[in-house]
RNA sequence: GCUCCUUUCGUCUAGUGGUUAGGACACAAGAUUUUCAUUCUUGCAGCAGGGGUUCGAUUCCCCUAAGGAGUACCA
């Protein structure tokens, strides 16, 4: 696809939560697509929902999308020179325009009581046949509005949908769609309390905005007849339409809460990097058509095409997300994890409250174990023994490697390593390798029980480099009461 | 109920009117490594079903099934 125009695209949420996995999705596609076709993408809050704006949503949003990386180019914080981009900002506009409407005739007044509408509603669903509004107050007389008027009966503004029409609509990812007008109900335009509904700031705004394509969920498939039959009322180009396939969890449901994780927030605190997540998103329900997959920002943008959307929900790969985060951990500046694992360590006490975050120390001990590790919550936990003693000894390493013999070995290299002057890994791997050989041992028998001495575990680092990060002090200790340990349960 | 959307290994996907249907994750086996992780090799596993069209369909069309979305003065 060649796009000759200036591309401009949006992510308009709603503040009524934290910003969902598949609206950040959404954001991510709308973001990529801008910086493809170097236009703006820009941000756009729908909060014409009085009742259900919730404290603090926004500012969530916001921290996502940053820490994510999607910078918008226009909206809230931002500015740009089609605000405000918050909609219970453009009330007058969206009433100005619905007036409009009502003159050309292709809205009009309803009065209907919310009390109709349900008795409506249920009888209809009793008869098992099309629901909606039954045009009721479509062509109520001039006399019976100025009457209604003059009385103060509530109304909204219904939108006069054209009866028996096609509706067809190019979408992007699925090719042309057509419904038939008649099965689409005379939508709300404007409330009662005189804010617009979603269909009608939507379509305004995106013209007001000029806005190019619409990339947005596909909930919103059905509503896009509506919209294009809008567009037309008010004499608008429609944008070209898009719509992103949703994001399941693992058994084929929504992904929430209760099942994990949900929320962008809820992958940060989960030990999720924001690049691996980001190349993750990315590759749901697209792919750049080559058997790429760890791809940088920058390669994402350039191979970025609508056409490879694929029109199929995607469940979420929790395993996979993991793996392509261990290749962002590996390749990560210990300088950056850092701040991550700091707090975790200082919170258990592990080290002290004013540490600091250049110490070269502890950037060895995240140089170590990063590269082992998937997430950044793994790597903050399975440090434990850089710091403190370990409190117990694997049980299935204690039967392979804590044989008697071990006590023995163990307590020869004490001695040994006592009169060692140098506890560089370079000196120590040495000192083993020499030991070793006059004592006419495998290498590996001296290695795996001193690695479970001093970690308590069957695992790590390699152990030169896990003996200079403990220093001297701390392996005498611990092989020491290891082997106490060994000689007080004999059978091993 | 009605309207619309979707269907390639367990999962994410590539792909074509004629291919041994490719890759990745996961899983399994092996090699490397002092252990773990990494890396490498190999293996396992798929075109939802039924009709057409065609010399030939996974690919094009229709039907069915399954899944999903919408059906609000919510977005």
């Amino acid at each position: 696809m060649q796009i000759q125009e200036k591309v401009r695209v949006r992510f308009a949420p709603s503040p009524t939560g934290y910003l969902h996995i598949g609206g950040a999705r959404s954001a991510l596609f709308n973001y990529l697509f801008a910086r493809r076709w170097g236009g703006s993408f820009l941000l756009r809050i729908e909060d014409t929902d009085r009742t259900r704006f919730v404290e603090g949503a926004l500012n969530e949003i916001y921290d996502s999308l940053r820490w994510l990386g999607l910078d918008w180019d226009e909206g809230p914080q931002k500015g740009g020179e089609c605000g405000p981009y918050v909609q219970s900002e453009r009330i007058n506009i969206y009433n100005k325009r619905a007036d409009e409407l009502l003159e050309s005739g292709h809205a009009y007044r309803c009065f209907c009581t919310p009390e109709r509408l349900a008795a409506l509603r249920e009888s209809q669903e009793k008869s098992g046949g099309l629901t909606g509004y039954d045009r009721y107050c479509r062509d109520l007389s001039s006399e019976e509005i100025e009457r209604n008027l003059k009385d103060n009966v509530p109304f909204v503004i219904r939108f006069k949908i054209p009866l028996g029409r096609a509706v067809i609509f190019e979408d992007l990812i699925r090719g042309r769609i057509e419904y038939q007008s008649d099965v689409l109900d005379d939508l709300v335009l404007i409330k009662t309390d005189k804010f617009p509904t979603y269909h009608m700031a939507n379509v305004v705004d995106d013209h007001e905005m000029k806005i190019t394509h619409v990339l947005r969920g596909d909930e919103w498939i059905t509503s896009t007849p509506r919209h294009v039959l809008l567009y037309e009322a008010f004499g608008w180009k429609t944008p070209a339409f898009a719509h992103l396939p949703v994001i399941l969890s693992p058994d084929g449901g929504k992904l929430s809460k209760r099942k994990g994780a949900a929320s962008v927030m809820d992958y940060k605190r989960g030990g999720f990097l924001p690049e691996a997540l980001f190349n993750f998103l990315a590759l749901l329900g697209w792919a750049p058509g080559d058997d790429r997959e760890k791809m940088s920002r920058e390669d994402l943008i350039a191979a970025f095409s609508l056409e490879h959307v694929s029109p199929k929900a995607a469940v979420l790969d929790e395993k996979k997300l993991e793996w392509m985060n261990g290749l962002y951990m590996a390749e990560a500046p210990s300088s950056i994890l850092i701040k991550e694992v700091m707090p975790v360590w200082k919170e258990r006490g592990w080290i002290s409250a004013g540490s600091s975050e250049t110490d070269s120390n502890l950037l060895k001990i995240i140089d170590m174990m990063k590269i082992r590790s998937k997430r950044v919550t793994e790597l903050a936990q399975n440090t434990s023994y850089f710091f403190v003693d370990p409190a117990e000894y694997e049980e299935k390493a204690v039967k392979k490697n804590f044989k008697p013999q071990a006590a023995e070995r163990l307590s020869y290299l004490t001695k040994e390593l006592e009169t060692a002057s140098d506890f560089a890994h370079q000196k120590l791997e040495e000192l083993f390798r020499n030991i070793a050989e006059n004592q006419d041992l495998k290498t590996g028998d001296l290695i795996h029980p001193v690695r479970l001495a001093i970690s308590g575990v069957s695992f790590g680092p390699g152990l030169f480099e896990l003996m200079e990060a403990l220093g001297k002090e701390a392996v005498l200790r611990r092989i020491k009461r290891a082997v106490e340990f060994i000689s007080s349960n004999p059978a091993g």
